[in-house]
DNA sequence: CGTCATTACGTTAGCGTAATGACGGTGCGCTAAT
């Protein structure tokens, strides 16, 4: 019988589906024959139906790692009203008897799904328990937080490629809703797969009206900013870049006479949810909100999401207005920008830059002890702070020149060659800060262009969109142009003396943007680069 | 990198401007007190 066949059998007698949505057949059949897999989905293409289709067709339970406590509980409950098999999640809040009674159960083969956060599985034992269901697959859910959140705020997502080798090497099925093409290898890299199969699905959301209104002064686009929420029948929301602000407009457009909320992960849980429920159940017109909102909202009649500032990368904001429209009714997006207020988001972007001398010095610490050091004792001797001293460690792990031991100790890989090590992972930080950089930069590109947006932001992802979409402020102004054309064709691959090998994206007028490897988005002037031979095909 | 609050200064009494420094986002798991 035909993968095919059984896939849609599955989908039918498990979860009930007469239909499967574009992608999720192919990303099914791809895993159940056993290939590593990254399916770029928008959320509510029913991106998790993937892993559930795939789970009915393989011996052997399936393990999530998925990033909020909060997500698994709705997923193993999402997981329950369907046929696919029976679901539990661990985590802190388990008590050690449900424990033992869940991994019991895996082992024993009455549980198929499993969800757990990452820091679950930088315990020894808990994976040695997983390991022991021998799992068939492995699921990385927002595999993009690998790349965001791994470097220095979550650092156990980046051990999760190690983590799939010590389960006895299942199938990995990475899933996210928003990656361009950097952060897709990034995944790719970091989650150790191997011959990936990667596939990409339904990025453009039509019905979403994108717009930016430039500003120079603070207070007029305060007060821009202000009108235009409380004239705009919601429900809507507004992403903002501090908690401060989250609450200064929340307060104002209560005052304004409309429910209105804020909400930031600096609230009461209570407070959290109750805002997070009143939104969903239709109670409140507008959420003024810090990135910590979002993530599992599926709530189909957002009206709008707008944004008092630019977000960190146009995949932050991409996936932040994804919450708009999903009923594919008509939504509005718009950035009210001023070019200052890109600052914060190089501030953080610069965030997660070492200095190479805390490197060396951390490195040297480290190899000075004949045994493993605990990092309290390495902290002592260096003097770093314990954030400053984590960075520096994820750092030197991540370039092979230290490791992590159980309890909490640190030993060199080898001691011959931490010099090098510690070079190289200087490099590492400075290539990933600089693409961090042009990440941002390539979100005032987006701001600034006159062309139009919606093929900015799509070929922005890769993807070739070659024409007007007459839904955003630019085709409605009439500043678009089409039929930019260049040189070379869009996603080829060139080489530059200086910057290295790239990706063709897009040609906007006179220019056209490189994705370069390891200096990231480049504009160059078309003219420049044919005239003087500046780019040449890679074969 | 930009904003905001605090402090210092200079000129001449209550106040303006300049310099300085702190701060800014995302969550897991764990522990202790209730």
């Amino acid at each position: 019988m035909s993968t095919a066949e059984d896939i849609r059998r599955a989908a039918r007698e498990a979860l009930g589906f007469d239909e499967l949505r574009p992608g999720q057949a192919e990303a099914a059949a791809a895993v159940v024959g056993g290939s590593d897999t990254l399916a770029v989905m928008p959320t509510g293409s029913g991106k998790s139906a993937v892993y559930q289709i795939a789970a009915v067709l393989l011996d052997g339970p399936t393990i999530v790692v998925s990033p909020l406590v909060a997500l698994q509980r709705d997923q193993v409950e999402a997981i329950a009203a369907q046929r696919s098999g029976a679901a539990a999640l661990v985590n802190a809040t388990i008590s050690e008897g449900r424990r033992r009674e869940a991994f019991e159960r895996l082992a024993s083969g009455d549980l198929e799904f499993l969800f757990l956060a990452p820091e679950q599985l930088a315990k020894e034992e808990t994976v040695a328990a997983v390991a022991a269901a021998r799992p068939s697959l492995f699921v990385v859910d927002e595999a993009h937080l690998v790349s965001s959140w791994g470097h220095d705020f979550r650092p156990d997502y980046l051990r999760l490629g190690g983590v799939r080798d010590a389960l006895g090497g299942p199938t990995l099925l990475a899933l996210t809703a928003t990656a361009a093409p950097p952060v897709r290898e990034d995944i790719l890299v970091k989650l150790g797969m191997r011959d990936a199969a990667v596939l990409v699905r339904g990025f453009d959301r039509p019905n979403i009206h994108l717009a930016v209104e430039p500003h120079h002064d603070a207070d007029r686009k305060d007060a821009a900013l202000r009108e235009r929420l409380a004239a705009d029948p919601g429900p809507g929301l507004v992403y903002v870049p501090t908690r401060r602000e989250a609450e200064e407009i929340g307060a104002d457009l209560r005052d304004a006479g409309l429910r209105a909320a804020a909400y930031h992960a600096g609230l009461p849980g209570k407070e959290r949810r109750v805002v997070q429920d009143a939104f969903l159940a239709g109670e409140l017109d507008v959420v003024a909100a810090t990135t910590a909102f979002g993530m599992g909202i599926d709530k189909p009649d957002v009206r709008y999401v707008h944004h008092a500032a630019p977000s960190e990368s146009l995949d932050a904001y991409y996936q932040e207005i994804g919450r708009a429209g999903r009923d594919g009714e008509p939504a509005r997006a718009v950035l009210f920008y001023r070019q200052e207020d890109l600052g914060i988001r190089r501030f953080f972007a610069a965030g997660g830059k070492v200095r190479e001398e805390d490197l060396a010095e951390v490195g040297e610490a480290v190899a000075d002890h004949d045994a493993p050091v605990s990092e309290g004792e390495i902290r002592a001797e260096t003097g770093l702070s314990g954030r400053k001293l984590t960075q520096a460690v994820n750092a030197l792990e991540e370039a092979d020149a230290v490791r992590r031991l159980p309890h909490d100790r640190l030993e060199v890989v080898d001691a011959g060659r931490v010099e090098e090590a510690v070079g190289e992972a200087a490099h590492d930080g400075e290539v990933a800060a600089r693409i961090e950089r042009s990440r941002v930069e390539m979100m005032r590109q987006y701001a600034e262009t006159t062309d139009c947006r919606r093929q900015f932001l799509l070929n922005y992802f890769g993807e070739e969109y070659e024409r007007r979409c007459g839904n955003c402020d630019n085709c409605d102004r009439g500043t678009t142009t089409i039929d930019a054309e260049g040189p070379f064709a869009l996603n080829t691959r060139v080489r530059h003396a200086l910057w290295g090998e790239g990706l063709v994206l897009r040609y906007e007028g006179a220019t056209m943007t490189v994705l370069f490897d390891e200096v990231g988005y480049k504009s160059l002037s078309v003219e420049v680069v044919e005239s003087a031979g500046l780019l040449e095909e890679v074969g």
